[in-house]
DNA sequence: GCCTTTGTTTGATC
DNA sequence: AGATCAAACAAAGG
């Protein structure tokens, strides 16, 4: 579930609940999603010290650390952040929770451990590293067009490749080709270049809308509402159909969302 | 109980 | 070589 919007909105958690507060206890319950750190390291990386930044790019989440370095936070399908107050024991399927002063905690929770936590040294250079393509927020209708150029496949698997745009999945590229019209399993390298317009104002509309929603009361004219096989497509008189694009399972309208 | 769901990694195939 | 695709992964809910 996890896709750009609802990154923002555990940085938006990590912003008022997390910075600028000393971390007291460091706590990393069992089974660990910890990567290329261990559990002693990230300890002594925190436990003291304060969280002062964050960034995101894509799907992925950093909270710069005062003595120097990244928290990193990937969230798989499962994942969340959560800030709670008191002596409550937090959410279920905690990996990591700091502890601040005056009983303020800060959780990662991940039920299904796919997500993934790490140290890093430099977000930028982790973001080289990992070939992430320019976050989708940032990018502009020439940067679409030349990623999309050569791709002979859809172009549902295409916006979902993290190397092609950062931080778009498989709910948000359904909801974005829908409301561009533009038909799911279309050659990312064959679209008029109407499309491709379409496609670009429609991401920057639908992720700003989203996250200003808080990643909630999405507009009743939206996919996101009707995911549903039989749906009334709403936008035409067509009905909404349920297929398999990429590996995933794709909703769309066949009558409005073109090749 | 099997199927579906989600994002990424992997290994295979084009 | 580089792109694409299917399968695997965990675990819960239908």
């Amino acid at each position: 579930m996890p896709e750009l919007p609802d990154v923002e909105v555990f940085r938006d958690v990590l912003e008022e609940h997390g910075l600028e507060r000393r971390i007291e206890t460091v706590h990393l319950p069992s089974d660990s999603v910890l990567e290329d750190v261990s559990k002693s390291t990230l300890r002594r990386r925190l436990k003291g010290h304060r969280l002062v930044s964050t960034r995101r790019h894509g799907k992925h989440l950093f909270a710069g650390i005062d003595g120097g370095g990244w928290l990193r936070f990937h969230f798989g399908m499962t994942g969340y952040l959560a800030s709670w107050e008191g002596d409550e024991d937090g959410p279920e399927h905690a990996k990591l929770i700091l502890d601040f002063p005056g009983g303020r905690h800060l959780g990662y929770v991940c039920v299904r451990r796919l997500g993934v936590i790490g140290i890093v040294d430099d977000a930028e250079a982790f973001v080289e590293e990992k070939g992430l393509g320019p976050d989708a927020r940032d990018l502009d209708l020439d940067g679409l067009r030349q990623r999309l150029e050569g791709r002979s496949g859809s172009i549902k698997g295409t916006l979902m490749n993290q190397g092609v745009v950062a931080g778009l999945g498989n709910i948000y590229v359904d909801e974005i080709l829908y409301q561009s019209g533009v038909d799911p399993r279309a050659r990312a390298d064959g679209l008029p270049d109407d499309a491709a317009r379409s496609i670009h104002r429609t991401t920057g509309r639908v992720l700003e809308r989203a996250i200003d929603g808080g990643v909630e009361d999405f507009p009743r004219a939206w996919l996101i509402r009707r995911r549903e096989a039989g749906a009334d497509c709403g936008r035409c008189e067509g009905t909404i159909e349920k297929t398999e694009v990429s590996g995933r399972s794709t909703y769309f309208c066949p009558r409005h969302q073109r090749k």
